[in-house]
DNA sequence: ACTTTCGGTCAACGGCCGTAGAGTTAAACG
DNA sequence: CGTTTAACTCTACGGCCGTTGACCGAAAGT
């Protein structure tokens, strides 16, 4: 089973990256709540009690699986970036990290992961808000920006919504496109709709 | 304490109103799992076992604590209908009924929620997409455009995103508005961005 | 080879929860 | 008035969970 020969280091290495995965795995799946250390335990093959010696709580287990959540904020400079954020939300729609889908699931329900997520997302609506900085209101269309996209990833990836679940992720992304192009362009949409309500 | 004088029947159905509400808000601001039955009998007056005399279990109770949420789906016909999603979106953003945040704050975590929640947002979506039959992929567009409008008002109700916290409801739907319009209409968006990625 | 170290297990405690059943009080009804 | 009915409470069971401390066996150090 276990690779014949291997330094007591590797050994633990080993097997703290299988528990990290099942509890990566169970947490995306069923969020912090309905996740148990002992279903942890037995995804990765370990007694339960190994997995509070090396985390010391479920807290800091949670909070060590999903701590690869900060994707990079936002480089670019104008609606390159539009490209940037379209290309990681359709090439990521069918692999999203997991880390990432259990801050997800976790955030609405679980207070610690709400403060988590605020703080990833609020990163990155400073990101994206100072690459739009020539628009009025930056910050409010980068959280608009951003909203926007985690709501269509949750319908997609969290909720399984059959409308999302059978368009291919190009589609998807080419509709969306123009939708966040007229969130971060300043002017009115284009043809002369009406001026307000 | 208890008004003095009023039938059987009456003063059933005032600590079933009791308990429902006490039901609802507590849903709604912890979600299904971390809100115990005690703790609504409590914000009730009640004792706990009422509460499973009158629903049964707690599945119950959340079920009909909660079976206010389909909002009528989509009336309208053309591009009418972003109006009134922006206003029920614009109007609703401080008040949205508890019921529905209880049932979006579930949604996640809660399987029997999210399946409720599927098809409440599935008989949204046929609402929009019947009356978006003129474009190409009108059911996606709709999934999208619900979608959209589930993620922002999840950023602003749910996680309380400073930049959605700190704006005025009115302006969140006039920026939102060409977004949802470029979303629901068929052509490319307008200036000649560029073809494809 | 003896001892130490440490990855790993076992068994258990205490707490909280959903739920059930018997019991209590007072309104409805004859 | 006595009896019934129904709203409401008390008490407790059984289960699952996070967490703990004692224990075991093999690798590491000397």
């Amino acid at each position: 089973m276990t690779t014949p020969h291997q330094s007591r280091a590797d050994r633990r290495r080993a097997t703290e990256a299988r528990i990290l995965a099942g509890a990566r795995e169970l947490f995306a799946e069923r969020g912090f709540d309905r996740t148990t250390i002992r279903a942890v335990a037995t995804a990765a093959g370990v007694d339960p009690a190994l997995v509070m010696q090396y985390f010391g709580s479920k807290r800091e287990l949670f909070t060590r699986a999903v701590q690869a959540f900060p994707a990079p904020p936002a480089p670019g400079g104008a609606d390159a970036l539009v490209d940037q954020l379209l290309a990681t939300l359709g090439l990521k729609l069918g692999g999203l990290p997991e880390g990432t889908l259990a801050m997800m699931r976790s955030m609405l329900t679980d207070p610690a992961a709400a403060e988590q997520a605020r703080e990833a997302l609020g990163r990155q609506i400073d990101g994206i808000g100072a690459a739009l900085s020539a628009a009025d209101d930056p910050e409010l269309r980068a959280a608009l920006v951003i909203t926007t996209l985690l709501g269509v990833t949750i319908g997609h990836q969290l909720l399984g919504l059959p409308a999302l679940r059978d368009a291919p992720a190009d589609r998807i992304a080419a509709l969306l496109r123009p939708a966040v192009e007229a969130l971060t362009e300043p002017g009115p949409s284009c043809g002369p709709r009406r001026p307000t309500a």
